[in-house]
DNA sequence: TGCAGGTGTGGTAACGTTTCCGGTAGGATG
DNA sequence: CATCCTACCGGAAACGTTACCACACCTGCA
C-alpha cells in the first residue's frame, strides 16, 4: 500500500480512502490510485485491516463431521449465504467429541471470528457452554438447544412432529411393535424424535416398549448393531424407524445380512431424504426437512445480528414433512 | 496482553515469551504470567499475531460444492489433518463456476492464507490460472492438472486404470455397446475416465461409438437427461457407465422411469462407493477410491511445503479399485 | 579481583491497515 | 475584499502482537 501511495504520488490515507470508497475522494485521485494498484497488482492485506477495524469478516463453523451429507448440505447453504454477504467461513470438525467442540470454540475465539455457527456434539457439557458464554460475538445453534445460553439464536427442525406422524402412519398400518434407532438424547434431534415417537404412542394409547428403543449414536456401525439386536429379539418389531441417514445405512446392512426384506417383511422409516432412501427398492418412507435451507437460515440469523448489533437473538423453526413410500406397508 | 503484563508486573515481551514458550524464561516468570492470564481469561489475538509473524496458520480450500459427498469426504480428511498441524481451514464453494474459482482465490490471497488446496471447476480457464500464479504460497490441486503451473503439488486418482478395468469387465461379460455418462473433459476426472474407456475399447479392438458417450456435467439432472437419451436410442446400449456419484442418482431415476431393471436388462457401473451403490438392489459395481485419504494426502502435501519452504512440489497418486457387484451381468 | 559467558528481562520498532484531525484551496456569499 | 463553507488531502496515532537489541545480574574461572 505504501508502494501504491508512492507510485501514485499520494498519501497512504488517500489510498485507503479509495479502497474503501470513502466519499472524500476526487475523481482524479481515484484514477491515479486505481492505476497504481493495477500496475503493481496490489492486493490489500485483510489481516491488517481486520486488526485495525476490529472485525475479521469471518465466521466460525463447528460441526461434528462434514462428511455426513446432512452437515455437508447445511454447510453448503450457510457458506453460500455468508460468502455473498462478504464473510468467509472457517470450518472445523469436532469429530463428535465434546472436548473438541470446546477446543474449536476457543480457537475460533482467538481467531477473532465475528460470529459462530455451531452444532454441538453434546448440548449438556458444562465446559463447552462456559466457553460459548465467554464468546462475545453472536452465536447461532444448529438444531441444538442450550437452556442457559440466552445470547444464541438457533435454527431448529420440527423433528417431533415429523416423527409423530411417521409413528402414527405405522400404527395406522396395523403395526404395534415399532423399533426406534436414533441418536443420543444429549442432542436435540435425539430428544425430539423420541418425543414424537412417544407422543404417537400415547395418542394411540399404546405403551412404549423400551426394549425396542435404541438411542445413542449416529454412525452406520451403531445402526447396524442396534438393528441386529432388534431383529434377534424373541418377539421382534414389525416396523423399524431408523432416525438418521447414516443409521439407515447400518440398518439396511443388518437387514440384508438377516435376509429380511423391507416393505413386505418389515416396514422401515428413516430421516432425511438422501438418494439412498429415494432410490432404494422399495423406496423408503422418510421424515424429510430442507437441510440446505437450514444452513441458509442459520447464516441469515447470524447476519442479521452482525449487521445490526441491536438485533436480538431469534429462533427459527423449519418444518419436517413425511414422504410416504413403499417401505411402509400394512402389518401382517 | 498489556493488561496481563501489568497484572503480572512484567514487560509485554515477557508475556509474549511465555506464550510462545521461548527458552529464555524463568519458572518464576512463567508462573506469574500464567496466573495473570488465568485471572483475566486472556486469549491471545491471532490476527495481530498473524500480522506480525507474516503467517496466518490458515489454509484456503476451494471446492465446487461441499454438498457433494465426494468433496465432503475430501474436506473431512483434509481439515482433520490440517487442524492437527495447527492450521485452520477457510472453506469456499465455487459452485462449479470458473469465474467464482478465480474470485475465491483472490479473496484468499487477500486473507493471506499460508497455502491453498483447490479443486478447480475448470482447469483450462486462463484467468484462474493467472490468479493462481500470482499466489506465492504453496498450492495443492485435487484431482486436477494444470500444465503450466509448476509450483503446485497435486493428488490424483488413477481414474483411467479403474475405468479401463470396468470397461473390460463389461466386454468380458459380452457387452459391445457401452454407454458412458461422465463429467466434462475440462476437468481431469472427465478426461481420465474417457481415456480408460477408450483404452479398453482399443485393447479389445472395438471402436468407440460416440453416440453412446455423453460428457459434460456431474449433476443428477445431467445424469438423468443423458441416461434418458441413451435409453431412447434406436439401438440402446446394453451396459451403462455412470461416472460419478451424482450422475448415478440421475441415471437410476431415468432407469426407474423407463422401467428398465438393473443387472438383468442393463448392466450398470458407477464411480465412488457411496451407500446408494452398496445397498441398491442389485448392488452396483463401482470404481472406488479412498476419498478421505485423498483429502489427507492433499493436506499432507501442503504441510510438507509449509513446514519446509525448500520442499519441492510433488504429485501423489491414489489407486482406484474395481468393486464388482451384481449390477454387472452377462449380456443377453 | 576482574572478566567472560550465560540467563533473564525490559524497551521498542516494526507488521499493514484505518480513522481522526487539521489544513489548504477554491468557490460562494455578504 | 474578507469570510465562510465545502471538498479534498496528508500526517500520525492507533490496533495487538513479535523479534531484536541492550542491559543487568550471576556464576565460575583465572
Amino acid at each position: 500500500m505504501k508502494e501504491v501511495a508512492r507510485r501514485a504520488g499520494v498519501a497512504l490515507s488517500s489510498v485507503s480512502r479509495v479502497l474503501n470508497d470513502h466519499p472524500d475522494v476526487s475523481d482524479a485521485m481515484r484514477a491515479k490510485v486505481i492505476a497504481a494498484i493495477k500496475e503493481l497488482g496490489y492486493q490489500p492485506n485483510l489481516v491488517a485491516s481486520s486488526l485495525r477495524r476490529g472485525s475479521t469478516k469471518t465466521v466460525g463453523f463447528v460441526v461434528a463431521d462434514i462428511s455426513n451429507p446432512l452437515f455437508a448440505d447445511i454447510t453448503w447453504g450457510a457458506e453460500r449465504r455468508l460468502n455473498r454477504a462478504g464473510y468467509s467461513m472457517v470450518l472445523t470438525n469436532s469429530e463428535g467429541d465434546p472436548a473438541r467442540d470446546e477446543k474449536m470454540v476457543r480457537l475460533l475465539r482467538r481467531r477473532r471470528v465475528d460470529g459462530l455457527i455451531i452444532s454441538l456434539a453434546d448440548e449438556t457439557r458444562k465446559e463447552t457452554i462456559a466457553e460459548l458464554k465467554h464468546l462475545e460475538v453472536p452465536i447461532v445453534l444448529i438444531d441444538r438447544e442450550v437452556g442457559d445460553l440466552a445470547s444464541a439464536s438457533a435454527v431448529l427442525a420440527d423433528h417431533a412432529e415429523g416423527m409423530r406422524r411417521a409413528t402414527e402412519l405405522l400404527f395406522d398400518l396395523g403395526h404395534r411393535r415399532i423399533g426406534l434407532i436414533g441418536p443420543s438424547e444429549s442432542t436435540r434431534p435425539g430428544r425430539e424424535r423420541l418425543a414424537g415417537f412417544k407422543a404417537a404412542h400415547s395418542s394411540r394409547r399404546v405403551g412404549v416398549d423400551w426394549d425396542l428403543v435404541k438411542l445413542g449414536g449416529l454412525s452406520p456401525a451403531f445402526g447396524e448393531a442396534m438393528a441386529h439386536e432388534l431383529l434377534n429379539l424373541k418377539d421382534p418389531p414389525s416396523a423399524l424407524i431408523s432416525a438418521g441417514n447414516l443409521l439407515l445405512v447400518g440398518t439396511l446392512r443388518a437387514l440384508h445380512r438377516a435376509r429380511v426384506s423391507v416393505g413386505s417383511e418389515i416396514s422401515l422409516v428413516s430421516c432425511d431424504d438422501v438418494p439412498l432412501a429415494e432410490l432404494y427398492n422399495p423406496p423408503i418412507t422418510v421424515v424429510d426437512r430442507n437441510t440446505v435451507e437450514m444452513g441458509e437460515i442459520a447464516a441469515g440469523l447470524l447476519l442479521e445480528r452482525l449487521e445490526d448489533p441491536e438485533a436480538k437473538p431469534r429462533v427459527a423453526t423449519v418444518p419436517t414433512r413425511l414422504i410416504v413410500r413403499a417401505s411402509t406397508a400394512a402389518a401382517r
